[in-house]
RNA sequence: GGGCGAUUAGCUCAGUUGGCUAGAGCGUUGGUAUCACACACCAAAGGUCACAGGUUCGAGCCCUGUAUCGCCCACCA
């Protein structure tokens, strides 16, 4: 065996674990050895995760590391399985957010806007940023002890994502998928582009509400209506009341003089925009600036104006001569000089204007109010898209852990609403698309033809014709057309999306284009278009690569339940539409109700259903039958893994504005990557979020007190390995015979206990993967080493190592133990397990097979073969307990009495019965090494001794001989007595229920019975 | 307003299809330099399981309601 050691860097006395430099060795090691690389043409089933990439804005924080560690353990436990596992690394452009910084920066250091710098310069200074953030984000990861495949980073903007976009888009565009509208989007004036629903914040504003004036044409009545926004009355095109409300519908159809702008505005009935019981029952319609108002000019069907107040950078715009008097000022201004002159001219008074409080939208990124807009964007029309992915939940071929988190998915593809894809930004996937406006007479297309039918135009350097055939995989060529007519301006607008061509026919397509007349569009997409396709599009597609054909579906998704809607349901929806078998696709998508045909998706559930029940292992992942059926599909994925939130001690989450967050690398400097990884695994529960206490530490860094319990456990973990090494060792133990044969009939009680203890645990540990349940498998590990491992078996085998007939199997056991919590333990804590992992091949580098332990010994632990639950000793795992109770009251009794520690006292018992005794003498070394005393009598029903101290534990009475403390006696007594009492009532009450005997289980009424006759006697005796 | 979650020891959290005296880590108290480990070991104290009803032989767990806290969605003229 060739085991590649790690640098002995901890010196081998030291007691404690220093993974400062060690953690470094070991992933250097690791990457020398491809130990994370994955081959796509190498056997195995493949187990694949990609990273959710975190943004290249920010450095990674706490959330971070729990979600990356998680899906280390995953991947790891998977390569430990044999499995062809690939964890793809990498990182998101984040339009907005990374944009937003780099002009942050440009505006403090060079006091320069991006227009200033131009779209070129501005997009090379964001890349050089990128660069450098970037790669800090990587080290992070790698400092964390993620084991992913590092030549396969991607990053959302890279060719390959690129490749990937520009294919979806055009298909989409292609498919009457993506279409031109005119809509109100939320509009940030600082940055000057429209940001989704997702991307704001609101926040309670102390502001007024002006109560204005409206005269009714004809009429010398006026109605009052209410704003809490007065500049926008001069885009107003209606006043809206309800139908069935007496004061004013007698109204409907008449006209109100719009104040300041002399423009006569209908007055409607809208049952829906207007609540009688408030106010004053006639509301201002402000289409172009209000969602509620632009969705009455909707309802309206063309029967109310909609005007657009406001340019771009947020100023009143001249494009209505109504209101030129304010062209020009910025909306704050324009409101001033608003109120004045409604005052002036006697539309309201002082009195008019009540304080007020409001929620206002604020843009996340820009921190500026958000101006509802009207503006032409791009949409994905999500009707079909949204329909497949909810199936596919519903159906149980994507499943959310914890269950109950399928619940908001549903309910937000259930609305269906169309996405906005286009951002005004320059740091992003250009939209593909060049447009040309020309007169509408030129082509002669009806005004009422809002988007026309949709041309397909061959490739020019395709000669095989048409090429508009649909591709499942592999490039779709080609240029495809929309054309939009303006009704107002009698104008034809053509786009034309340009597909994804290999060079160099893309630019000569491109240039022809532009020599055309036909200019691109200056926006990009939303980065949320290109991480939804990051499953497929890091693997390569729409090529048809080995990575595509191996990898995907990948196995879970691992991430925070806050990017449930805007991340997984975008990659199940892409993911469907790239990826499904043309087969099982609807045939027209833009009018289909969902990309699925009914029946192949009725096939594909009934697939997976038959698939699933055949299933003969279940270790919680997909059958490779149901895989075949995923892949039929698309999935991106089959499971969601959504883990807890992390908070500060408060209850708040954790961020950089509130400087509560918590830097992984700090914790990792201060307690090493193994132990914040155990920490975090032990608090990744099922519940939504989990508070970290957060404080400073002397050098004034965050950190928490919960990180201890990992730095303990490496410590323990450490320094138990230490002794079992030298324990093994022949030179140090030449009673340990590293060559005798294992043989279990010569094992110890200990021994056999702590293989079924072992064996227990490896079935746990693979359960609780299997459910996600992360705390329960570190608890059952941690659990299985500190108490069983550590606190009884190693204290045991101090005593058979000596022992010329126990010590060779108990070597044996030792070995076998550290072996394979090791193993175990080796995905949550990766470094120390590894480190160690050389120490015992060189101890004991031909190791024997084992109960449980697969033979296969690798020199890297991160290769070595997972163990499999093996064998267990029902017999020793029923009376190694009865001894640890003995051995525990008897400890119990020592401290009580205050007995010093290092003296032996002299013990005698009256175990229940032969077989109970027989077991303590069998293990009398046992009992009289862990509680330093000496066994004098063990018999059945002996009397107690004079002068001694009584405990007594199921029926065993143990006396603790020659102590003499009347007084602590009495009190001892005195307190069993009560405890005694009490539960004999309270089982005699539960006895005398008429209902218990008949209803509950017959062992349950026998047990009660047996307690109560026990606990009955000893009282007697007490007494 | 709708939805989700939480409320268990001083703190942070477990608690399986309802079933024996409700557990862990940290903290607290007492003891221990014993030859793996004081980041340890041995023991102890500490809980009206938010509150009120209900179902049940039996409720931390199931049902109804209430309170408090957190998050999501919608609305706020």
């Amino acid at each position: 065996m060739t085991a590649p050691l790690p640098p002995a860097t901890t010196t081998p006395d030291s007691t404690r674990y220093d993974p400062t430099t060690l953690e470094a060795e070991i992933y250097a090691l690791w990457l020398r050895e491809k130990s994370f690389a994955a081959d796509p043409s190498a056997p195995g089933e493949p187990y694949t995760i990609v990273i959710p990439p975190p943004n290249v804005t920010g450095a990674l924080h706490l959330g971070h590391a729990l979600d990356n560690t998680l899906q280390d353990i995953l991947i790891r436990r998977a390569r430990m399985q044999g499995k062809n596992a690939l964890w793809v690394p990498g990182i998101d452009h984040a339009g907005i957010a990374t944009q937003a910084v780099v002009e942050k920066q440009l505006k403090e250091n060079e006091n320069k806007t991006r227009h200033d710098v131009g779209r070129e310069a501005l997009v090379a200074r964001i890349w050089e940023w990128k660069q450098q953030y970037g790669d800090r984000i990587l080290m992070q990861l790698q400092r964390l002890g993620c084991s992913c495949d590092w030549d396969r980073t991607r990053f959302t903007l890279d060719e390959m994502c690129a490749k990937a976009v520009r294919e979806t888009f055009f298909k989409l565009f292609r498919d009457g998928l993506i279409f031109r509208g005119k809509r109100l989007v939320n509009w940030d004036i600082h940055l000057q582009t429209s940001i989704s629903d997702d991307e704001l914040y609101d926040e309670a504003v102390k502001t007024s509400m002006w109560h204005i004036k409206y005269p009714i044409d004809g009429t010398d009545k006026h109605m009052v209506v209410a704003t809490t926004r007065p500049e926008t009355m001069l885009a107003d095109t209606a006043v809206a009341v309800h139908p069935d409300d007496p004061r004013w519908n007698w109204a409907i159809g008449k006209f109100v003089k719009l104040p300041l702008t002399g423009r006569l505005i209908p007055i409607i009935g809208d049952p829906i925009l207007v609540d009688m019981a408030f106010g004053s029952g006639a509301v201002k319609v402000t289409p172009a600036h209000d969602p509620n108002d632009y969705a009455v000019w909707q309802r309206q069907a063309g029967a109310i104006e909609i005007k657009n107040l406001m340019t771009p950078d947020g100023k009143v715009n001249a494009e209505d001569p109504s209101w030129a008097a304010y062209a020009g000022l910025r909306f704050n201004d324009a409101r001033k000089k608003v109120v004045e002159d409604l005052i002036a001219g006697g539309f309201m008074t002082e009195e008019d204007i009540k304080p007020h409080e409001a929620n206002v939208k604020f843009s996340d990124r820009s921190k500026t109010a958000i101006q509802p807009y009207l503006s032409d964007q791009w949409y994905v029309k999500m009707a079909p898209l949204a329909e497949s992915a909810m199936q596919v939940v519903k159906d149980d071929m994507v499943k959310f852990f914890p269950a109950r988190h399928a619940q908001q998915y549903l309910a937000w593809l259930g609305e269906k609403r169309d996405w906005p894809i286009s951002r005004q930004l320059w740091w992003g996937h250009r939209i593909p698309v060049w447009s040309k406006t020309e007169p509408a007479a030129k082509h002669g297309i009806s005004a009422d033809q809002r988007i026309s039918n949709i041309r397909h135009q061959s490739d020019p350097g395709d000669q095989s014709g048409d090429s508009a055939v649909y591709h499942p995989f592999g490039p779709t060529k080609g240029l495809e057309t929309q054309s939009v007519t303006d009704d107002a301006n009698k104008s034809v607008t053509t786009f034309r999306c340009v597909g994804n061509l290999e060079e160099p026919q893309r630019t000569a397509l491109i240039a022809s284009l532009e020599l055309d007349g036909f200019v691109q569009d200056p926006d990009v997409l939303d980065t949320w278009f290109s991480s939804g396709l990051w499953p497929h599009s890091t693997l390569g597609w729409p090529e048809k690569t080995a990575e595509l054909a191996k990898y995907y579906p990948t196995s879970v998704l691992v991430t925070g339940r806050d990017i449930i809607t805007l991340w997984v349901a975008r990659m199940v929806m892409t993911g469907i539409y790239n990826n499904a078998d043309a087969a099982v696709l609807s045939e027209s998508l833009s009018s289909a109700e969902s990309l699925l045909t009914p029946a192949g998706a009725a096939a594909a559930v009934s697939d997976w259903q038959a698939a699933a029940s055949k299933a003969v292992v279940n270790d919680g992942l997909p059958t490779s039958a149901q895989r075949d059926v995923a892949k039929r599909i698309g999935l991106p994925f089959n499971h969601v893994c959504i883990h807890p939130t992390i908070l500060d001690g408060k209850g708040e989450r954790m961020s950089k504005s509130k400087g509560n967050g918590v830097d992984p690398v700090e914790i990792i400097d201060t307690h090493g990557a193994d132990a914040m990884r155990l920490t975090l695994a032990t608090m990744a529960t099922e519940t939504q979020d989990v508070r970290m206490p957060v404080k400073k530490d002397a050098q004034g860094r965050n950190t928490s007190d919960k990180f201890e319990l990992g730095r303990n456990f490496c410590t323990k973990l450490w320094n138990a390995s230490r002794f079992i090494l030298s324990s093994i060792d022949v030179a140090q133990n030449p009673l340990a015979k590293a060559d005798a044969a294992v043989d279990d009939s010569k094992w110890t009680l200990a021994d056999k206990w702590i293989v079924s203890r072992f064996n227990r645990t490896v079935a746990a540990a693979d359960e609780a993967i299997a459910t996600y349940r992360f705390d329960h498998y570190a608890k059952s590990v941690y659990d299985f080493f500190w108490n069983d491992l550590c606190n009884w078996h190693i204290e045991s085998a101090k005593l058979s190592l000596r022992d010329e007939n126990h010590a060779a199997q108990t070597a044996h056991v030792l070995t076998a133990m550290l072996d394979g919590t090791l193993r175990l333990l080796h995905p949550i804590t990766p470094f120390i397990t590894e480190a160690i992992w050389s120490k015992l091949n060189a101890a004991r580098p031909n190791r024997p097979v084992w109960h449980g332990l697969p033979a296969s010994v690798s020199p890297l632990l991160v290769k070595t073969p997972w163990p499999t639950a093996g064998k267990t000793f029902e017999d020793a795992e029923h009376v190694f307990p009865r001894l640890q109770e003995v051995i525990g009251t008897i400890r119990n009794v020592r401290n009580e009495y205050k007995v010093d520690a290092s003296k032996v006292v002299t013990v005698s018992l009256a175990p229940p019965g032969d077989e109970a005794a027989q077991a303590v003498l069998a293990n009398r070394e046992l009992v009289e090494r862990l509680a330093l005393c000496k066994l004098n009598q063990v018999q059945p029903g002996l009397p107690q001794p004079v002068n001694s101290a009584r405990g007594t534990m199921n029926g065993c009475d143990i006396y603790v001989e020659n102590l003499v403390d009347p007084e602590a006696e009495k009190a001892r007594t005195a307190k069993r007595c009560e405890e005694l009492t009490k539960s004999i009532a309270s089982m005699e009450q539960r006895l005398a229920s008429p209902n218990y005997a008949d209803k509950a289980p017959a062992h349950l009424v026998a047990q009660t019975r047996q307690q109560l006759e026990d606990a009955k006697t000893e009282l007697a005796k007490l007494k």
